[in-house]
DNA sequence: TGTTAATATGATACCGGTTTCATAATATAC
DNA sequence: GTATATTATGAAACCGGTATCATATTAACA
């Protein structure tokens, strides 16, 4: 059917070897033969068969990328991340969308076998041990992006330290009563961010000797609709917040909804940080934490792509940077 | 290194022909000579490896998805129909990004050539004739998704009746100076929704016997921001329009932004409609033309894989229906 | 019971590349 | 001018599956 390497090597008059070394530059091919090969290349409008190589090469040349949710801005951000890092290489990117636990074992379970991707990249999920165990096994590379596992390449981000700076920020203003609203701690998915988010919270209140009061802690589904409703609920409490801290900034938003509202103007009556900066951010002038969703896509892909070439022993981590990014929604506190 | 069928056979004691009839399921294997395959399988934990079987039946079980900007929601929630469609078959998703014409023209020439897929999607960007031929030549389909040729499977959506249901909601609603906020029309990546949706406002308006007016039509990149421009520019003309069509719901609060702004009310001083129904419009309760983008991902994959199961003669094409969803930011012209 | 049909199975060619290894041709050294 | 090192090249093995085809075994039939 398909015009293979034979065709080629018939009409240059050479063996298959020669136009492979040609097709691979190899530098032991003389010059002449090398233009043969080339021309007969160009005639038969030949392209190496790349799945043959694969099985020759025992390289797939394929990374398996598995993510949580896909659509949503964050994930789809640190997405392209790697959709950008991974354009530049000759690897082909193949997603795989997690919606339910039971997908997540799957692909964790079934990307290690059968060589089908030379590495996984794995964001915001974290693999069990039996999992890890998997992939060591076969030797199949994994890097995590914003999740965690003692044997695993990480890329991350300090979510208590994120979630501290924006605490910090507020206290600095002088709130004392800082609500907080975030997702679900018991999310089956087990976020990492989620957690970390929240311990940072009750970290700086301790740092500044504030109590935590439980009703101060709202938990919920994502999304800016939910937020928008333990917004309300902390805004109608009898000693309601003065400023509060969201988990994400699509939460910031549907809370300073819930303020408007309620008639509760932003920064006068109710400060807000958010978190993630993602790009509505900048323009609704939200106060929150930048963290660097695109840049740990790529990240994750250098890390990846490193540990494929080399095989090195230690696992490595890397810690990308967060950044207080003070905007319009924080205000000192009135008196 | 790895454990082969020949493994699997040597441990079973017979042929490799017969593990691979025990691999797919042939019925002519006695049920003792399976069992005894079966477990040797098992205690090997052997996994074929999918590469050699790629070569060796010429099929990659691999869909080649080409989409523009996949981090805007639109293409992000057609894609989200495409993964959902493919991760209930065997075939893996290989994800294409276009964010430059290069990239586009790179993609849709790389694919049709090696065999690489066994099909490409391509969502919202129209191949060029030599592409459509190079395609037809490597006998790799193809199908369209909200773009257009006519040599090929497309999945569509009638835009110009849209937009039509759209304008004729406000005409009905006695707004006679309505304007128009989209994107450039001279795109250089051609989506055909841009030019569909400005057609089908002047259709709409010549049908109901109004003038077009150029001022009442603006142009511009996509996003809030923008769009946010393009109102302002439009409700601060001497004689501003009483409603506004969007070309998108992003635009269409962009409007209602600079609408707020300008301190008047929607939908009392200004109806709006917008077009796609993402996520977000149903809850700002935003009148707009519902397009099922989901569907359309759904739609194209069930189209692409009878296109390679069958290969029949003739491109299908599949149009999908539009709907007017009547929300709270239209209203009857005041007099 | 002999013959034919049906069933089960293994040997082997094949998919289209890469890689090893032996060899022919040429260059360099003595 | 012969011996040796270097360079260029092709034949063939290999990657790990599938598919064809010939054959051995068993069942069905006259």
């Amino acid at each position: 059917m398909s015009i293979t390497i034979r065709d080629v090597a018939k009409r240059a008059g050479v063996g298959i070897a020669t136009v492979s070394r040609v097709l691979n530059d190899s530098p032991s091919v003389s010059e002449e033969t090398r233009q043969r090969v080339l021309e007969a290349i160009a005639d038969l409008n030949y392209t190496p068969n790349p799945i043959a190589r694969r099985l020759s090469t025992g390289k797939t040349l394929t990374i398996g990328v598995i993510v949580p949710f896909f659509t949503l801005p964050d994930f789809v951000k640190r997405l392209q991340g790697v959709q950008q890092a991974l354009s530049e290489t000759e690897y082909d990117l193949v997603l795989f969308n997690v919606e339910t636990l039971a997908q997540k074992d799957r692909y964790l379970s079934d990307l290690p076998r059968h060589a089908r991707v030379d590495g996984v990249l794995v964001i915001a999920l974290s693999p069990s041990n039996m999992q890890m165990d998997q992939f060591h096994q076969s030797s199949v590379p994994v890097v995590l992006i914003d999740a965690s596992h003692p044997l695993a390449y990480q890329v991350v981000v300090d979510h208590v330290h994120g979630a501290n700076l924006a605490m910090q920020h507020l206290i600095s203003l002088g709130h004392r009563r800082i609500g907080f609203v975030g997702d679900h701690l018991n999310d089956p998915f087990e976020f990492i961010g989620t957690k970390q988010r929240f311990q940072g919270y009750r970290e700086a209140l301790a740092d500044a000797n504030l109590e935590f009061y439980p009703h101060y802690h709202q938990q919920g589904d994502h999304g800016r609709e939910a937020a928008r409703k333990m917004g309300h609920a902390l805004l109608t409490l009898q000693e309601p917040p003065t400023a509060i801290f969201a988990a994400s900034d699509t939460q910031a938003i549907g809370v300073m909804e819930a303020a408007r509202e309620l008639g509760l103007r932003i920064p006068d009556h109710l400060s807000v940080v958010g978190y993630n900066d993602i790009r509505d951010s900048e323009y609704m002038e939200l106060t929150t934490i930048h963290q660097p969703l695109f840049d740990s896509g790529m990240a994750g892909v250098q890390l990846l792509l490193k540990a494929i070439e080399t095989t090195p022993a230690e696992p490595e981590k890397v810690i990308l940077p967060v950044e207080l990014k003070i905007r319009r929604t924080t205000a000192p506190l009135p008196h």
